[in-house]
DNA sequence: TGTTGACACTTGTCTATACAAGAACTATAA
DNA sequence: TTATAGTTCTTGTATAGACAAGTGTCAACA
């Protein structure tokens, strides 16, 4: 085991999670937590801020941490369920068919922008099935420079898990666009959509750990299974001067 | 003026959007920018994790922090503009009808599972247009408890303004889901949507500083008009020993 | 009665110092 | 030539102490 703010912030959460610390309460002052525990002050601070961060807790200067109810931070307001969701569900039949796997080279409109040297990729399409039902259709280009091969097998389970795990690749962050677009003509058929001819398309640009672009992804939603949930702290508290 | 900290990051963002540090730099090292704005590296550590958070910069432990290409933080990877870039740009001609203004207690899947002891509040539904096409339906539930009145004129401008500015409520963080959903009828015709009777519906519950639930809102957006972009660190490094 | 002010408690900022851990370079040895 | 091991950069974690700032209580005062 590692780092002492890391193990105090996920005992914490442990306790709130089993309302040793219930939603409303106050958690033990910084000063207190922090003979607990047997670390510094700063230490616990560190500790707090992950939990805030993570909307476990949310600070009140004079006053104290509170904690949150829970229900809140993923609050069901519908009840459609996201493909995520469904697949966590374990009695859920999650399958994927390959489309097409090729080379191809990353969209110029992204490697412009991107000012992109190299543009070699991988170009895999697959259809996702949750319960035999067509839910999303994904897009992946993916740089050669750091995975020179896809194998079929490779693209039939977790693309992430290869990366991550296997390849021993860092990744840091992505980032996303959420539209609705008209649906093409074989998507429409591979999702088998009947009442509408739209679609909601998530695109996302992801960075590795060395800020290197090395992923670029649409995926193409039904409109009825799609859901996507934000937890926001508002911006900032000084003014925002930054941006 | 105040914090040191939150000086430091924005002349650092400053000079960072001003190209000093170009993108793909490297910036000074945390003992270097210490000796520089002559503060301890506690203090420099902290403007640093304000501009990694605001997606400005990348630490990479043992060689520095590199400048983010600032084009990739807000990619516009679809042509499609939201209700709130569209409202930036100043050319553009932005205007509120007040559908209804009411009392209203809010709705009892709300109220319920945030076991909320206070119900009652305004109703508040509007309709946004933009070049004189309307964009966006809005439905607000404000608690009364914090927002006694609400005056036609303040729906006709900003809430938020009203609430921060005028009332001095501390808004701190919101969840929001976003979905598809079919319309209803009276919003199909004040939306004036031909081709499609889907909205893009998000749901948002906002609170104060102090955790008290505040507002329900429900806007539905036309879907050839949004957009929604998500800018997001991959989980947490140390294991996602959280949650 | 009602207001003010001191006080005690909270979190927020800042300092100075130390050591751990990751990355890159270099000189040395096989 | 190719490894290996050091050295020296970098950022990450942790400490102890100090003072600032927000919040609430309560006693003294007008």
């Amino acid at each position: 085991m590692a780092v002492k703010y890391i193990q105090i912030a996920a005992d914490l959460a442990n306790k709130i999670k089993h309302e040793q610390y219930a939603a409303g309460d106050f958690l033990p002052s910084e000063p207190t937590l922090s003979q607990l525990y047997n670390v510094s002050r700063e230490t616990i601070r560190k500790a707090l801020t992950e939990l805030a961060g993570a909307g476990l807790i949310q600070k009140i200067q004079g006053k104290g941490s509170v904690v949150i109810n829970a229900a809140r931070i993923a609050f069901p307001v519908s009840n459609i369920e996201s493909f995520d969701e469904l697949n966590k569900q374990k009695q859920m039949h999650a399958a994927t068919k390959i489309i097409e796997l090729t080379d191809a080279r990353v969209p110029f409109t992204i490697s412009k922008h991107l000012s992109l040297t190299e543009t070699a990729a991988t170009y895999v399409k697959r259809l996702r099935l949750i319960n035999h039902e067509p839910i999303v259709v994904d897009e992946d280009y993916i740089l050669k420079k750091y995975v020179p091969q896809i194998s079929p097998q490779q693209a039939q389970s977790s693309l992430y898990h290869y990366f991550e795990h296997d390849l021993g690749l860092e990744i840091d962050y992505a980032t996303k666009t959420i539209t609705v677009e008209p649906a093409s003509a074989s998507v429409i058929k591979q999702l088998q959509l009947t009442n509408t001819n739209l679609v909601v398309v998530v695109r996302s640009l992801t960075y590795l750990k060395d800020t290197s672009f090395f992923q670029y992804t649409i995926s193409q939603h039904r409109p009825d299974k799609f859901k996507f949930v934000d937890f926001a702290h508002r911006k900032n508290k000084n003014g925002g001067l930054i941006l």
